[in-house]
DNA sequence: CTGAAAGCGCTTACAG
DNA sequence: CTGAAAGCGCTTACAG
């Protein structure tokens, strides 16, 4: 019971296998009554054309390769599924590369381009100019995810998180709230630059005093980072760059009798699942995580299809704020 | 800046295109300046082989497929982290397969095959006798990732459910609990119905009534649901099949004023990154899913690499118990 | 240890 | 609308 060939079906279906090809490529280059008989064989076979052979032949995969720097995050799952949601959609097949941080982006990203993959998707927790600059001779179209494209020849779809972080913090001010601090991740990921440039600039223009600690990705650290913290300090406000830090203040918090939300409210960013299972919940700044996927994957395969007309742009997708228990 | 080819580097290094593959594939066979001038050129040129090309020639792609039903849920996040981690130590590429349940399976698998991987680690959430005939005529090794496999072909790697459920119910009944209910998801899984089995077997044993309901993954149904049962039974230990489960459980059960532990003892199953975060956090039973994850990249890769000698078997992975702040 | 040549399973101009 | 043929970039027996 071995895998059918294309010869096969040509064999079968007593046409030569040019036209099994343009049946499976150009369908409409093939008279109906050849082309139906022919996708009946295939069928009957079920008949797949081998994939490294057309891609070989081709110099197309119908393949994307997702980069990403861990798999483990909430958000980067929630994004891998919108992308894989709009793959399918499309016709793509997905290439999954982990990166961890200690690998060399450029023999990563040999790597990726040598699995001659269609098109990528590239998310990276920081876009530095050392970055780019390995990207920047890539032979397929290049969506960055989170990140903007500062090159014109790549697009990229994120949010706006900086304008994001400044109207939650400005509205947070408008409810008569001074004292709000800001918890940064200890790791420096661009996307939480932008934020805390944004929580800063609403502080500065309100004159208030900012305030920002940064905590470790390791949850028994910041817990006694947090309770540190709090003996000497009385936040109105508390604001993290990701859910789980926030659900993780918001506990040691509840544990030293601090009632959420009257004395202290707490907001997240992103919108994870974390944050309905939270007790009580957190409000969230939503960053709809599923939908950068899904545009992302949209747009390449506008640039991988129409490489001629497409032009590769920066879309900004919009983000919206989820109010729930922790905050007043 | 076009990628260099197989033939860039014969003619730079001033040998055939044979030898520059055997430098890549064989290079016991290549004398040893010669390797190591060829070695040399490749680096300079930063030379990677074409894929496909290879693929098509070798019939071997260095490259598995994961199938999974979702990426959403964390367990199969960590699971996929686990498997890429031990892809990239013995260098093989992820294809990754995100089913939806509405795909027909065997459709998926025709895909799967047609990718021409050299192997498939494949989880599903229900293992019917129609999934295992779908599978059964495939040319590569396959691993049934959290299910045992009932044909002798395929390997797999799971942890044994059934008697976990057992051991913790029964240490649970050895504390002097009576009132032990248990949380089903109200989607069949197979894994959580060996759960349940476990469960059911522990509690006729000690002559102990059952009380199981089952659950929607719809955190806001779930909650009406249990405050409905709340308002009739008061259960002295909740186990659920899920962490999010349990965590959304004992959410209800704080908001009706009921003491935990104290007053009730809550476990989940799993140990996903929900528990910690949970307040109070949760008890579970942790099922080593990035472990399981990479045993079974690690045996898939024993039989790609050895079809002759290795054997495929069931590897039983053990689990443990993470006793938190929601048992007393 | 090395090279010339066949072949992997497709796609796509090129003729007709 | 269809077929014969070249070619995609590699690997691997086969000679030497």
């Amino acid at each position: 019971m071995n895998q059918a060939k294309i010869y096969d079906i040509a064999g079968a279906a007593g046409v030569s296998l040019a036209t099994v090809s343009r049946v499976l490529n150009h369908p409409e280059k093939v008279k109906k009554v050849t082309r139906e008989k022919v996708l009946r064989i295939i069928k009957e076979k079920g008949y797949k054309p081998n994939a490294n052979a057309r891609g070989l032949a081709s110099r197309k995969s119908t393949t994307v390769a997702i980069v990403v720097p861990t798999i483990l995050r909430a958000s980067i799952s929630e994004m891998i599924q919108g992308i894989a949601d709009s793959a399918k959609k499309y016709g793509y097949a997905i290439r999954l590369f982990v990166n961890r941080e200690t690998d060399n982006p450029n023999d990563v990203w040999a790597d990726v381009i040598a699995s001659s993959v269609d098109g990528i998707l590239f998310m990276s927790d920081e876009m530095s100019d050392d970055t780019y600059h390995t990207v920047d001779y890539t032979p397929v179209p290049v969506i960055f995810i989170n990140s903007i494209s500062k090159s014109s020849k790549f697009g990229s779809v994120c949010i706006d998180n900086e304008a994001c972080a400044y109207r939650i913090t400005k509205e947070m001010i408008s409810r008569g709230n001074e004292k709000i601090m800001f918890i940064q991740t200890e790791h420096r990921y661009t996307v939480n630059e932008l934020k805390e440039k944004g929580y800063i600039r609403a502080m500065k223009e309100a004159n208030l005093g900012t305030q920002v600690i940064k905590s470790s990705g390791d949850l028994s650290l910041n817990e006694k980072q947090f309770q540190e913290f709090l003996k000497e300090n009385t936040p109105q406000v508390v604001m993290s760059v990701r859910d789980s830090m926030a659900i993780s203040f918001m506990n040691v918090a509840s544990k030293h009798a601090i009632k959420i939300p009257e004395e202290m409210q707490v907001i997240g960013f992103q919108n994870t699942r974390y944050a309905e299972l939270s007790n009580p919940r957190l409000t969230c700044v939503e960053t709809p995580i599923y939908e950068i996927g899904n545009v992302a994957m949209q747009k390449l395969t506008e640039l991988m299809q129409n490489p001629e007309e497409a032009k590769p742009d920066n879309t900004i997708v919009d983000y919206r704020i989820i109010w729930r228990e922790s905050t007043k």
